[in-house]
DNA sequence: TGGTTAGTTTGGACTTAGTCTAAATATACC
DNA sequence: GGTATATTTAGACTAAGTCCAAACTAACCA
Protein backbone atom coordinates (compact mmCIF):
# COMPACT_ATOMS: atom_id res chain seq x y z
CA UNK A 1 0.00 0.00 0.00
CA UNK A 2 1.42 3.26 -0.72
CA UNK A 3 -1.02 5.62 1.64
CA UNK A 4 1.49 7.30 3.41
CA UNK A 5 0.71 6.75 7.15
CA UNK A 6 -1.78 9.02 8.21
CA UNK A 7 -1.38 11.18 11.28
CA UNK A 8 -3.03 9.21 14.32
CA UNK A 9 -5.42 10.47 16.03
CA UNK A 10 -6.19 8.50 19.42
CA UNK A 11 -9.94 9.48 19.03
CA UNK A 12 -10.27 8.73 15.64
CA UNK A 13 -8.70 4.95 16.11
CA UNK A 14 -10.63 4.47 19.46
CA UNK A 15 -13.59 5.45 18.20
CA UNK A 16 -13.07 3.12 15.09
CA UNK A 17 -11.91 -0.05 17.04
CA UNK A 18 -14.76 0.91 20.13
CA UNK A 19 -17.08 -0.27 17.35
CA UNK A 20 -15.01 -3.11 16.06
CA UNK A 21 -13.50 -1.88 13.01
CA UNK A 22 -10.26 -2.30 11.88
CA UNK A 23 -8.28 0.89 11.52
CA UNK A 24 -6.90 1.07 8.21
CA UNK A 25 -5.16 4.69 6.69
CA UNK A 26 -8.09 4.45 4.62
CA UNK A 27 -11.14 4.21 7.12
CA UNK A 28 -9.46 6.46 9.06
CA UNK A 29 -8.75 9.24 6.72
CA UNK A 30 -12.56 8.89 5.26
CA UNK A 31 -13.20 9.33 9.84
CA UNK A 32 -11.32 12.22 9.49
CA UNK A 33 -12.87 13.54 7.04
CA UNK A 34 -16.56 12.97 8.58
CA UNK A 35 -16.15 13.77 12.31
CA UNK A 36 -13.94 16.87 11.71
CA UNK A 37 -17.51 18.49 12.38
CA UNK A 38 -20.96 18.04 11.73
CA UNK A 39 -21.79 17.94 7.97
CA UNK A 40 -24.57 16.12 5.26
CA UNK A 41 -22.25 14.80 2.85
CA UNK A 42 -22.54 12.42 -0.59
CA UNK A 43 -20.26 9.11 -1.27
CA UNK A 44 -19.09 11.92 -4.07
CA UNK A 45 -17.91 14.40 -2.08
CA UNK A 46 -16.35 11.91 0.54
CA UNK A 47 -14.25 10.91 -2.06
CA UNK A 48 -13.40 14.09 -3.65
CA UNK A 49 -11.89 15.47 -0.21
CA UNK A 50 -10.27 12.28 1.12
CA UNK A 51 -8.16 11.78 -1.93
CA UNK A 52 -6.75 15.08 -1.76
CA UNK A 53 -5.15 13.75 1.00
CA UNK A 54 -5.23 9.97 1.34
CA UNK A 55 -5.12 7.37 -2.20
CA UNK A 56 -8.62 5.70 -2.05
CA UNK A 57 -10.65 4.33 -4.30
CA UNK A 58 -14.40 4.78 -5.13
CA UNK A 59 -15.29 1.22 -4.42
CA UNK A 60 -13.33 1.67 -0.65
CA UNK A 61 -15.31 4.88 0.15
CA UNK A 62 -18.52 3.06 -0.97
CA UNK A 63 -17.24 0.45 1.83
CA UNK A 64 -16.46 2.36 4.11
CA UNK A 65 -19.80 5.04 4.24
CA UNK A 66 -21.73 1.21 4.56
CA UNK A 67 -19.93 -0.08 6.80
CA UNK A 68 -19.73 3.44 8.79
CA UNK A 69 -23.33 3.38 8.60
CA UNK A 70 -23.92 -0.45 9.81
CA UNK A 71 -21.80 0.34 13.01
CA UNK A 72 -23.79 3.49 13.88
CA UNK A 73 -21.01 5.74 13.56
CA UNK A 74 -22.54 7.97 10.60
CA UNK A 75 -26.29 8.29 9.51
CA UNK A 76 -27.81 7.76 5.97
CA UNK A 77 -30.13 10.31 4.83
CA UNK A 78 -32.49 9.30 2.02
CA UNK A 79 -34.53 12.20 0.88
CA UNK A 80 -33.02 13.35 -2.00
CA UNK A 81 -34.41 10.47 -4.70
CA UNK A 82 -31.01 10.99 -7.04
CA UNK A 83 -28.46 10.30 -3.82
CA UNK A 84 -27.43 9.25 -0.11
CA UNK A 85 -26.53 11.82 1.90
CA UNK A 86 -24.40 11.09 4.85
CA UNK A 87 -24.61 12.64 8.58
CA UNK A 88 -21.70 12.70 10.95
CA UNK A 89 -24.31 13.59 13.65
CA UNK A 90 -26.01 10.50 14.68
CA UNK A 91 -27.72 12.05 17.46
CA UNK A 92 -31.35 11.75 17.22
CA UNK A 93 -32.59 14.82 15.09
CA UNK A 94 -34.21 15.11 11.57
CA UNK A 95 -34.00 16.83 8.29
CA UNK A 96 -34.79 19.88 6.05
CA UNK A 97 -34.23 19.06 2.26
CA UNK A 98 -34.67 21.90 -0.23
CA UNK A 99 -35.99 20.56 -2.92
CA UNK A 100 -34.86 23.71 -5.56
CA UNK A 101 -31.21 23.86 -4.18
CA UNK A 102 -30.60 19.35 -3.16
CA UNK A 103 -29.35 20.95 0.14
CA UNK A 104 -30.23 19.18 3.31
CA UNK A 105 -30.31 20.83 6.79
CA UNK A 106 -31.13 20.14 10.34
CA UNK A 107 -33.91 20.87 12.25
CA UNK A 108 -33.35 22.22 15.36
CA UNK A 109 -36.89 22.65 16.80
CA UNK A 110 -38.43 19.32 17.79
CA UNK A 111 -40.26 16.92 15.75
CA UNK A 112 -40.70 13.75 17.09
CA UNK A 113 -43.32 11.46 15.80
CA UNK A 114 -45.07 9.33 18.55
CA UNK A 115 -44.40 5.69 17.46
CA UNK A 116 -45.89 3.04 19.51
CA UNK A 117 -43.35 -0.01 18.78
CA UNK A 118 -46.05 -2.57 19.11
CA UNK A 119 -48.38 -1.62 16.37
CA UNK A 120 -45.43 -2.69 13.69
CA UNK A 121 -46.23 -5.09 10.82
CA UNK A 122 -45.77 -8.76 12.12
CA UNK A 123 -42.19 -9.97 11.84
CA UNK A 124 -40.54 -6.80 11.58
CA UNK A 125 -38.39 -4.39 14.41
CA UNK A 126 -37.65 -1.11 13.75
CA UNK A 127 -34.34 0.03 12.47
CA UNK A 128 -35.12 3.99 12.13
CA UNK A 129 -37.51 6.82 12.07
CA UNK A 130 -37.05 9.38 9.35
CA UNK A 131 -38.69 12.46 9.20
CA UNK A 132 -37.88 14.85 6.05
CA UNK A 133 -39.22 18.08 6.05
CA UNK A 134 -39.01 19.10 1.91
CA UNK A 135 -38.96 22.67 1.04
CA UNK A 136 -38.84 25.02 -1.92
CA UNK A 137 -37.72 27.84 -2.14
CA UNK A 138 -40.20 30.34 -1.36
CA UNK A 139 -41.49 32.67 -4.56
CA UNK A 140 -42.65 36.14 -4.58
CA UNK A 141 -45.49 35.53 -6.63
CA UNK A 142 -46.57 32.25 -5.97
CA UNK A 143 -49.13 31.75 -8.61
CA UNK A 144 -45.90 31.09 -11.21
CA UNK A 145 -45.96 27.86 -13.15
CA UNK B 1 -50.30 7.29 -33.39
CA UNK B 2 -50.88 3.40 -33.60
CA UNK B 3 -52.58 3.33 -29.55
CA UNK B 4 -56.34 2.09 -29.85
CA UNK B 5 -58.42 4.38 -27.97
CA UNK B 6 -58.64 3.60 -24.01
CA UNK B 7 -62.13 2.80 -22.94
CA UNK B 8 -63.24 6.10 -21.76
CA UNK B 9 -63.54 6.19 -18.16
CA UNK B 10 -65.10 9.52 -17.04
CA UNK B 11 -64.09 9.45 -13.74
CA UNK B 12 -60.48 9.41 -14.75
CA UNK B 13 -61.17 11.88 -17.93
CA UNK B 14 -62.65 14.48 -15.40
CA UNK B 15 -59.78 13.83 -12.55
CA UNK B 16 -56.68 14.53 -15.14
CA UNK B 17 -58.80 17.57 -16.54
CA UNK B 18 -59.74 18.83 -13.61
CA UNK B 19 -56.06 19.72 -12.87
CA UNK B 20 -55.77 20.99 -16.30
CA UNK B 21 -54.03 17.81 -17.69
CA UNK B 22 -54.97 16.73 -21.20
CA UNK B 23 -56.20 13.42 -20.90
CA UNK B 24 -54.08 11.62 -23.61
CA UNK B 25 -54.49 7.82 -24.39
CA UNK B 26 -50.95 7.48 -22.25
CA UNK B 27 -51.92 9.52 -19.34
CA UNK B 28 -55.77 8.26 -19.34
CA UNK B 29 -54.10 4.43 -19.13
CA UNK B 30 -51.18 5.34 -16.47
CA UNK B 31 -53.96 7.21 -14.36
CA UNK B 32 -56.38 3.58 -15.02
CA UNK B 33 -53.39 1.80 -13.71
CA UNK B 34 -52.81 3.84 -10.94
CA UNK B 35 -56.19 4.89 -9.62
CA UNK B 36 -57.42 1.45 -9.90
CA UNK B 37 -56.59 0.69 -6.51
CA UNK B 38 -54.25 2.35 -4.08
CA UNK B 39 -50.91 0.99 -4.37
CA UNK B 40 -47.13 2.15 -4.24
CA UNK B 41 -45.05 1.43 -7.26
CA UNK B 42 -42.49 2.22 -9.00
CA UNK B 43 -41.94 3.93 -12.48
CA UNK B 44 -40.70 0.39 -14.16
CA UNK B 45 -43.59 -1.68 -12.29
CA UNK B 46 -45.57 1.07 -13.83
CA UNK B 47 -43.95 0.73 -17.15
CA UNK B 48 -44.02 -3.05 -17.01
CA UNK B 49 -48.24 -2.87 -16.45
CA UNK B 50 -49.52 -0.10 -18.54
CA UNK B 51 -47.36 -1.67 -21.91
CA UNK B 52 -49.83 -4.43 -21.50
CA UNK B 53 -52.77 -2.59 -22.90
CA UNK B 54 -51.29 0.24 -24.19
CA UNK B 55 -48.33 1.78 -26.21
CA UNK B 56 -46.15 3.87 -24.42
CA UNK B 57 -42.65 4.40 -23.79
CA UNK B 58 -40.78 5.14 -20.68
CA UNK B 59 -39.94 8.74 -21.32
CA UNK B 60 -43.49 9.11 -21.21
CA UNK B 61 -43.91 6.95 -18.03
CA UNK B 62 -41.53 9.08 -16.61
CA UNK B 63 -42.20 12.04 -17.65
CA UNK B 64 -46.63 11.48 -16.46
CA UNK B 65 -45.68 10.74 -13.14
CA UNK B 66 -43.92 13.39 -12.63
CA UNK B 67 -46.97 15.16 -14.24
CA UNK B 68 -49.24 13.59 -11.98
CA UNK B 69 -47.16 13.87 -8.95
CA UNK B 70 -46.66 18.20 -9.47
CA UNK B 71 -50.33 17.58 -10.30
CA UNK B 72 -51.20 16.69 -6.85
CA UNK B 73 -52.43 13.32 -8.17
CA UNK B 74 -50.25 11.08 -6.50
CA UNK B 75 -46.83 11.10 -3.87
CA UNK B 76 -43.48 10.45 -4.36
CA UNK B 77 -42.30 8.65 -1.71
CA UNK B 78 -38.54 8.43 -1.42
CA UNK B 79 -37.52 5.84 1.00
CA UNK B 80 -36.08 3.05 -0.75
CA UNK B 81 -32.40 4.86 -1.73
CA UNK B 82 -32.57 2.76 -5.28
CA UNK B 83 -35.67 4.46 -6.45
CA UNK B 84 -38.66 6.06 -6.08
CA UNK B 85 -42.29 5.13 -5.40
CA UNK B 86 -44.85 6.10 -6.34
CA UNK B 87 -48.55 5.98 -4.30
CA UNK B 88 -52.04 6.56 -5.47
CA UNK B 89 -53.51 7.40 -2.20
CA UNK B 90 -52.96 11.27 -1.44
CA UNK B 91 -54.21 11.64 1.86
CA UNK B 92 -52.38 12.40 4.17
CA UNK B 93 -50.07 9.23 5.73
CA UNK B 94 -46.69 8.22 6.35
CA UNK B 95 -45.01 4.61 5.43
CA UNK B 96 -43.09 2.00 6.75
CA UNK B 97 -40.09 0.77 4.70
CA UNK B 98 -39.00 -2.54 5.13
CA UNK B 99 -35.36 -2.49 4.49
CA UNK B 100 -34.87 -6.41 4.37
CA UNK B 101 -37.25 -6.65 1.20
CA UNK B 102 -37.43 -3.05 -0.21
CA UNK B 103 -41.26 -2.41 -0.09
CA UNK B 104 -43.45 -0.03 1.34
CA UNK B 105 -46.64 -0.03 3.61
CA UNK B 106 -48.73 2.26 4.57
CA UNK B 107 -48.69 3.51 8.86
CA UNK B 108 -52.06 3.35 9.98
CA UNK B 109 -51.78 4.48 13.69
CA UNK B 110 -51.09 7.97 13.73
CA UNK B 111 -47.63 9.41 13.39
CA UNK B 112 -47.79 12.80 13.05
CA UNK B 113 -45.29 15.23 13.72
CA UNK B 114 -46.39 18.62 14.77
CA UNK B 115 -44.02 21.28 12.93
CA UNK B 116 -44.01 25.07 13.72
CA UNK B 117 -44.35 26.46 10.32
CA UNK B 118 -42.40 29.73 11.32
CA UNK B 119 -39.74 27.98 11.82
CA UNK B 120 -38.83 26.68 8.31
CA UNK B 121 -35.77 28.00 7.02
CA UNK B 122 -35.53 31.70 5.55
CA UNK B 123 -36.29 32.11 2.31
CA UNK B 124 -38.63 28.53 1.99
CA UNK B 125 -41.78 27.17 2.00
CA UNK B 126 -43.44 23.92 3.08
CA UNK B 127 -43.65 21.11 0.54
CA UNK B 128 -44.43 18.03 2.16
CA UNK B 129 -43.42 16.28 5.42
CA UNK B 130 -42.26 12.96 4.99
CA UNK B 131 -42.44 9.94 7.94
CA UNK B 132 -40.30 6.84 7.27
CA UNK B 133 -40.00 4.18 9.42
CA UNK B 134 -37.65 2.03 8.62
CA UNK B 135 -38.41 -1.72 9.18
CA UNK B 136 -35.76 -4.81 9.73
CA UNK B 137 -37.52 -9.05 9.40
CA UNK B 138 -36.81 -9.54 12.70
CA UNK B 139 -34.58 -12.72 13.34
CA UNK B 140 -34.50 -15.15 16.14
CA UNK B 141 -31.33 -14.57 17.07
CA UNK B 142 -30.52 -10.95 17.08
CA UNK B 143 -27.10 -11.64 17.87
CA UNK B 144 -26.06 -12.87 14.29
CA UNK B 145 -24.45 -10.92 12.12
C1' DT C 1 -60.50 21.18 -45.92
C1' DG C 2 -55.98 22.09 -45.39
C1' DG C 3 -52.30 24.87 -42.95
C1' DT C 4 -50.33 26.43 -38.87
C1' DT C 5 -49.15 26.04 -34.24
C1' DA C 6 -48.66 24.17 -29.73
C1' DG C 7 -48.39 20.30 -26.97
C1' DT C 8 -47.18 15.31 -26.50
C1' DT C 9 -44.83 11.08 -27.39
C1' DT C 10 -41.02 8.42 -28.97
C1' DG C 11 -36.59 5.55 -29.45
C1' DG C 12 -32.47 5.51 -28.23
C1' DA C 13 -28.39 7.65 -26.70
C1' DC C 14 -26.70 9.31 -22.56
C1' DT C 15 -25.65 10.25 -17.49
C1' DT C 16 -24.59 8.96 -13.08
C1' DA C 17 -24.90 6.79 -8.46
C1' DG C 18 -23.77 2.80 -6.93
C1' DT C 19 -22.30 -2.39 -7.29
C1' DC C 20 -19.41 -6.20 -8.48
C1' DT C 21 -15.27 -8.87 -9.30
C1' DA C 22 -10.99 -10.83 -9.34
C1' DA C 23 -6.39 -9.53 -8.53
C1' DA C 24 -3.20 -7.12 -5.57
C1' DT C 25 -2.04 -5.62 -1.15
C1' DA C 26 -1.78 -5.48 3.83
C1' DT C 27 -2.07 -7.54 8.36
C1' DA C 28 -2.21 -11.16 11.94
C1' DC C 29 -0.67 -15.17 13.70
C1' DC C 30 1.90 -19.01 14.20
C1' DG D 1 9.21 -16.30 6.93
C1' DG D 2 4.73 -18.66 5.46
C1' DT D 3 0.09 -19.04 5.52
C1' DA D 4 -4.51 -17.40 6.22
C1' DT D 5 -7.68 -13.59 6.56
C1' DA D 6 -9.18 -9.04 5.68
C1' DT D 7 -8.96 -4.88 2.89
C1' DT D 8 -8.29 -2.18 -1.12
C1' DT D 9 -8.23 -1.46 -5.94
C1' DA D 10 -9.23 -0.43 -11.00
C1' DG D 11 -12.30 -0.74 -13.94
C1' DA D 12 -16.16 -3.11 -15.93
C1' DC D 13 -20.84 -3.20 -15.13
C1' DT D 14 -25.90 -2.18 -13.76
C1' DA D 15 -29.96 0.28 -13.55
C1' DA D 16 -32.77 4.39 -12.59
C1' DG D 17 -33.59 8.25 -14.63
C1' DT D 18 -32.74 12.20 -18.16
C1' DC D 19 -32.21 14.28 -22.60
C1' DC D 20 -33.02 15.22 -27.35
C1' DA D 21 -34.52 15.97 -31.83
C1' DA D 22 -37.83 13.94 -34.80
C1' DA D 23 -42.48 12.32 -35.37
C1' DC D 24 -47.04 12.51 -34.11
C1' DT D 25 -51.60 14.48 -32.47
C1' DA D 26 -55.00 17.75 -31.62
C1' DA D 27 -56.93 22.35 -31.78
C1' DC D 28 -57.94 26.21 -34.14
C1' DC D 29 -59.09 28.95 -37.94
C1' DA D 30 -59.34 30.91 -42.55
Amino acid sequence: MNLQEAPKSCDINTRLESQGIYPTAQRVAVARFLFERYQHVTADEVYDQVRRSANVSKATIYNTLALFSRKGLIREIVADPARIFYDSNTTPHHHYFNIDTGTISDIEADVQPSLSPESLPAGTELHSVDVVVRLRNSRAAAHLQ
